[in-house]
DNA sequence: AGGCGTCTGTTCGCTAGCGAACACAGTGGG
DNA sequence: CCCACTGTGTTCGCTAGCGAACAGACGCCT
């Protein structure tokens, strides 16, 4: 389980058995994943599964109006298309790329053939698929109860878990379209959280300055789906 | 696959090829599942899994402060307890009966031996299992962005799609808590849908008079929860 | 028959978030 | 170097839903 950055880590592929993986490494390719791409349209036949290193994939539904709300995030530590080995080919959702970089990407085919010898594979994509039914699960909840302050934390630390450093590129009218809110509000949010001193905000560019205080303005379901999150997948880094 | 209903149907079991469900028989326990009863809490080890036949279980999570909101629904469509086979062993949501009547009660162990042989059982669970992920994601969907009144009549075509008869027993005041609203709330949407003349309310008991009405006055969730079930779940009946 | 507890209906003021409209400031391309 | 565009800040009125408090109504139990 290397570290290495430059070779691009994805954790869940690292936590694989080296057989599995190996048998898995000829047919994995690395792709650019560029901000806004659409990896797949609710009900596209899935043909791969990515690998996120670096980059970072939201989940997200889009209503018939064309408002939209976010179901989950995947980065290093989870794996796009789950819908591939969970038997439905394809989801109700859409995925797209929320912050730019790097993923490995393989056959479905190559997943199914190895998800059929029934061993650490299939074990592990289980405990992850239930993670991110956790980070739904949480979704849910925070969108019932939660003020846009609160859930602009919450969304910030999941975000900030995925990236190395402690800046993320994301526009007001991007964080909006996933948290499934305004614009303005966002402002409002990321406003109070400059002044805070918490973060540093300007076009497109965030720098998280004090992340225990975000820790302590996001709702609590942030921290559900990052103990569950540990609990199910021990070997992740954990991040402070 | 017998659809006889004295003998307590569920069809996720009622799917299983012959070989399989009858080696699960022996060990399958007819339970009562009472309204209000806790089947799991949160962070509870799972000892058995329940496949509800009349009766409806939810999956809710409890915040500190105590407010809840549902996040999916299980009927006789499924199963309460994937923890057990996505290997988590518990969860972070709580099981609630919100409609009593009996189940299938199942030892978690003799799930898993019959699982580990990676037959039908396997591929059914995770499709299933990818049938309530839509539910959730469209749970979370529907809290962002619907209103109570729309949100009231998905609800009540969940339930219904899970009960024989247009009839529930189901206070507002217990509604409220599965949507994470105020009772007042309910008493609202339901109050318009009684002089629509949609449903008949009388203390803790809806008679649903105009089906496709109730369709229509719902938001799109019911319907893509409902077309993405039947596409994973093809066996299911499907009411109107 | 009486009484009590549960369920439903209604009120009031309040706030968060919405929709629309507009002003301004960086920034990058011609 | 200037212009156009993109991203951010701010305003206004409006509505849905909240919290609290209370009134009636039904039904069960004694």
């Amino acid at each position: 389980m290397s570290h290495d950055p430059a070779s691009g880590q994805n954790h869940l592929l690292a936590a694989l058995p080296d057989p599995v993986r190996e048998r898995l490494l000829p047919h994995l390719e690395q792709v650019a994943l560029p901000l806004g791409k659409v990896i797949y349209e609710p009900g596209d036949r899935l043909t791969h599964v990515y690998f996120p290193t670096d980059a970072i994939v939201s989940l997200l539904y889009v209503m018939e109006n064309g408002a939209s709300a976010e179901i989950c995030v995947v980065g290093n530590e989870g794996l796009v298309g789950i819908a591939v080995f969970m038997g439905g080919e394809s989801t109700s959702n859409r995925a797209v790329v929320q912050s730019a970089g790097l993923a490995w990407r393989l056959p479905g085919q190559r997943l199914k053939d190895e998800f059929d010898r029934h061993g650490e594979l299939l074990l592990l994509m289980l405990r992850y698929t239930q993670s991110l039914i956790t980070q739904m699960a949480q979704t849910a909840v925070c969108n019932r109860h939660h003020s846009i302050d609160q859930q602009l934390c919450r969304w910030l630390l999941l975000s900030l878990d995925r990236l190395t450093g402690n800046e993320l590129n994301m526009t007001q009218e991007l964080i909006a379209n996933m948290l499934g809110v305004r614009r303005e509000g966002v402002t409002d949010a990321a406003g109070k959280l400059q002044r805070l001193g918490v973060i540093e905000y300007s076009r497109g560019h965030i720098k998280v300055l004090d992340r225990p205080q975000l820790e302590r303005l996001s709702c609590e379901c942030y921290a559900v789906v990052r103990s569950e999150t540990q609990r199910l997948l021990p070997y992740l880094p954990l991040r402070t």
